[in-house]
DNA sequence: TTTATTTTTTCACATAGGTTAAAGATATTT
DNA sequence: AAATATCTTTAACCTATGTGAAAAAATAAA
């Protein structure tokens, strides 16, 4: 989960790059991008919450991130190489989100130092925040995560069911139950 | 494990930033960033091996990641943020690498946009990455990550010991151990 | 070469978390 | 409010991988 700082985001580069895009509305349960197809938009949440997941090749589907207000999501690899998607992303609750399209991003990037500079902070932010989802998911067990979630985005609780969020902590969701019951230390 | 593509290794605001920074030889075993440091420099192996890792919490040391020649390995918080590293840095084998500080970095950063957005898609790359990394640590077994690594970087076999290895699929030196020798399916 | 050190394998046993199935809860629709 | 669908918990059982300890093999040092 990343959250885009205020101060990117009330800058005059990024107000007038805000100038060029389309805000969109998604209803809950709307799937905005279906794997397969090419990611158009990187989505900046101004409310509302999406999620992007896959399939893991059986039933289940994984959920990769969560992004709720002032926080980004697309599918990175479709986005920014324009190709096929892995990902899936829904709105998990009415979500507005400012849609950036690659094409408007890429000319951004080109006339605009400042923007590059943004894209490039905010990438090594990604970067960083997918590297301690790692190291997680490699030291961790289901209840350190757990509680590591509860303590960051205690109100993810109250607005994602459980299934999904399980997926995202790397876990069934019958194993997050039992963690949730205390049956697990 | 992450490859500078050489069109930017190549190009001439890249050259113009090498011909500032400095190369470093290593000894084989010698620890060259500590956690806890703060990370001087962003290093692209010339010849030889880099591995970061950290440690667990108890005794085991595990790989983040690999660099041979060609591939770029810092220890990403320490160094962007300029902040105490949770990882270490050490060569596997005798190595010579470029290593940009992060002043000299910085500096070419606000100097040219050309180098700013060889950062952004350097950081892309890696977001893109990671984010698979942990696509595979969620979907795959241990027999199939060892697959995927064999696979894709078979050199790293004849070049890294198993241990090292193992952590940095996600398993113990026994589970790696049991999969070569097909105890496993 | 012998000795010491490090790396890799092997084995017996333990366990966190997965699997399957079903029962309870909560929402949503009719 | 009844009926239907969705979400969450519970429980019994299973399995992939971890743990600890030791033997075997490989490598380095004396």
């Amino acid at each position: 989960m990343i959250k885009i700082d205020s101060a990117i985001l009330n800058s005059k580069a990024f107000t007038s790059l805000l100038e060029k895009v389309e805000s969109l509305t998604f209803k809950k349960g709307e799937l905005i991008l279906k794997g397969g197809e090419i990611c158009k938009y990187l989505f900046i949440v101004e409310n509302g919450l999406l999620r992007n997941f896959y399939y893991d090749g059986k039933v289940n589907d994984i959920t990769h991130w969560f992004a709720k207000e002032k926080m980004i999501v697309t599918a990175p690899e479709s986005f920014f190489n324009q190709e096929k998607s892995f990902f899936n992303i829904e709105a998990i609750e009415d979500t507005t989100a400012i849609a950036i399209s690659h094409e408007i991003l890429e000319q951004a990037f080109e006339n605009s130092k400042t923007i590059e500079r943004f894209g490039r902070i905010l990438t090594t932010q990604i970067m960083i925040t997918l590297g301690r989802k790692i190291i997680d998911l490699q030291t961790k067990n289901a209840k350190a995560r757990y509680n590591e979630l509860i303590k960051n985005y205690p109100d993810i609780f109250r607005r994602v069911n459980l299934g999904h969020i399980a997926s995202y902590l790397g876990m069934t969701q019958q194993c997050l139950s039992r963690i949730r019951n205390n049956s697990v230390k």
